[in-house]
DNA sequence: GGCACGATGTCAGTGGCTGTCATCAGCATA
DNA sequence: TATGCTGATGACAGCCACTGACATCGTGCC
């Protein structure tokens, strides 16, 4: 095992997202998962900024499907209905078991939790920018992409929770459609 | 100067407001902080769990009010509009110079801008818990909650930033108004 | 074979944060 | 007034996340 073994990211990833589960966030040292992974703790902080950033790897491709569906909508599309048809793509992009895993892991400790918000503000942050770019005002396009974002969630969260798995972007849809509702006063 | 100073709080929250503002809140130690407020590092976390969490000590009585407004309106209103009186009473308690300063300093610094996601997430995590109360469905309370939470963000992000100081629950109110109309497809 | 360059290792150091125990102010009570 | 209790603070040692600086190794290219 001298250097030089391919996929150094990949191993970090995946030994660290093993030791989260096995033993916890906090009891679990960058010094061990670089071990499992067969490299040093320096090595680890080369690939990553922090010890959270390990798992939320995958989040700068999600935003980028996210961008490009809100940008190829149809010009007819409204907003709301770009981000909608973005969102659905991102969760249908999703795999279950995995997502279901890497979600236990980051709901159990408060910094991964933390690190998620910020994640979620960045794919906020995209989504109103690519809506600015159709021309939507500044006001509309937080408004539009925060509130997408939010029936996001709640629609991941029923999904990862709920022991008969459904469909990710059937909820999502059923999610904007509730939104829609209770934004309208209902 | 001995020990039992009175507000050994208090002091704390201004040493460490006052530094991180002169040079940044990477460049001063809680050391620092502690020594400007007459007191030891250890004692610093003793009162606040970590050092981000001194600039958010308000947030608890903020939530407070968010939450007594929501159970106080009466039932007739629908719960988006609980949500935003709610979100109005609590801009109307904030000062603009001292939220303006305060602002200044978290947005310099990822890992404040990370915290204050948490906050709000928790504010919205406590008006989605005051709707449920009222009777709303688990999945209208998330929403609206986290939507009216968006709509806040925004009008508060307006007003700390505009030259021209203009009335918080005003700006709250546009921004309700601008939600409803972006979630109905306009 | 030699060389340039990027990835990794090694080492020392800073600072956030915690556990533990000693110490001290204030208060009650004998 | 002495004594004891309680809660806040100090002092100290230690863990670990994270960083800077420099050495070393692999790989591809000439």
């Amino acid at each position: 095992m001298g250097r030089w073994e391919p996929n150094a990211r990949g191993r970090l990833e995946q030994a660290a997202l093993e030791l989260y589960g096995e033993r916890g966030f906090e009891q679990t040292t960058v010094a061990e998962i670089a071990k499992r992974a067969g490299l040093t703790e320096r090595t680890f902080f080369r690939h990553f900024a922090d010890k959270r950033e390990v798992l939320f790897a995958a989040s700068g491709q999600l935003e980028d499907l996210l961008v490009r569906t809100v940008i190829e909508a149809p010009d007819s599309t409204a907003p709301i209905d770009a981000v909608a048809a973005a969102l659905e793509a991102g969760g249908a992009a999703l795999y279950h078991e995995r997502a279901r895993k890497r979600h236990t892991v980051i709901v159990a400790n408060a910094e991964l939790r933390e690190r998620e918000l910020v994640k979620l503000a960045s794919l906020a942050s995209a989504l109103a920018e690519a809506l600015r770019r159709r021309g939507v005002t500044d006001l509309a396009a937080q408004l539009t992409a925060e509130a997408g974002i939010a029936a996001f969630k709640v629609a991941f969260e029923h999904w990862v929770n709920e022991p008969d798995e459904k469909d990710l972007p059937q909820l999502i849809r059923e999610s904007f459609d509730e939104l829609k509702a209770v934004t309208a006063g209902k």
